[in-house]
DNA sequence: CTAATCACCTGAAGGC
DNA sequence: TGCCTTCAGGTGATTA
């Protein structure tokens, strides 16, 4: 579910409610959610500050990092009161010592909470955050490369926090085909794919995320953004720009739609 | 290097 | 109602 909008509403109500607390336990109650790669330290410690990058959250504590990726159908639950799980879909649950609790949810067990000396252990195969990418190494990035736009787009290492929503969207509002190599782009499409991406992302940040089916913020709420697409989701329905059917197949192993007239 | 497939999991939806 | 198949926002390993 979570693509950097989704993760970006996520960190910056973190942000206020968690940081400076200090973490008293970690309950796992699905063992295999929690990767605890800090040799006999347990999570403890104070939240000094809360990162993002790509689709990752970074918490950094006194010696330690808490990363957790939400991965498909990951939620983190803040409560103000101390609680047990809320379902039985709740894999782990981070105590304060203040009585609040952050409740990790996740149906598909996807999603991780990785305790870390640092983040590079996890994040070393993701590059530049999607919205800290300047224009020209994004132009050199497709100049190098041979992969289909949504294969290029999809990967983490060149550009993170693109996931399958959001690729389709950006794709189709810079008029490409989806299959497009990557090394073909004029530097006029490469400039306008990036001004689009950046524009796509902050209109889904100013809706709160997109909610397809299981993203909630913190608090539990749903975002605005799904109201808003423009070909994901829309097989078969008429292009919002030339009114031909919306086509959907099967590119780099995701579902992909696009308009076989505007894009190119 | 690039592309395709599978694996990891659960639940919802559609076909029969 | 029930069974079976397919699909889902992600990523990493493996195999052509």
């Amino acid at each position: 579910m979570p693509e950097l909008p989704e993760v970006e509403i996520v960190v910056r109500e973190l942000r206020g409610q968690i940081t400076g607390k200090t973490i008293q336990t970690v309950q796992a109650i699905w063992p295999g959610s929690v990767e605890q790669r800090v040799d006999r330290s347990p999570v403890t410690g104070q939240i000094q500050r809360i990162d993002r990058r790509g689709k990752y959250i970074i918490m950094r504590l006194d010696e330690t990092v808490l990363v957790v990726h939400l991965r498909m159908t990951g939620q983190l639950l803040f409560f103000d009161d101390t609680r047990p799980a809320v379902d039985g879909h709740v894999r782990a649950i981070i105590y304060f010592s203040d009585g609040s609790c952050l409740q990790f949810k996740d149906v598909r067990k996807f999603g991780r909470m990785y305790h870390l000396v640092s983040e590079q252990e996890v994040m070393k195969n993701v590059g530049t955050d999607a919205l800290e990418m300047d224009s020209g190494h994004f132009r050199d990035m497709l100049k190098n490369s041979k992969m289909g736009l949504k294969a290029f787009l999809l990967n983490q290492k060149h550009l993170a926090g693109l996931g399958n929503i959001y690729c389709d969207e950006a794709l189709f509002l810079s008029g490409l085909y989806p299959g497009r190599k990557a090394n073909s782009l004029s530097a006029t499409e490469s400039g306008r794919l990036f001004r689009t991406i950046r524009d796509v992302l902050q209109a889904a940040i100013d809706n709160m995320g997109s909610t397809i089916s299981d993203y909630r913020d913190t608090k539990g709420n749903k975002g605005n953004n799904q109201n808003y697409f423009k070909v994901y989701s829309r097989e078969n329905m008429p292009c919002k720009h030339c009114g031909t059917r919306i086509k959907k197949i099967k590119m780099a192993g995701r579902g992909t739609h696009f308009c076989p007239q505007c894009q190119k």
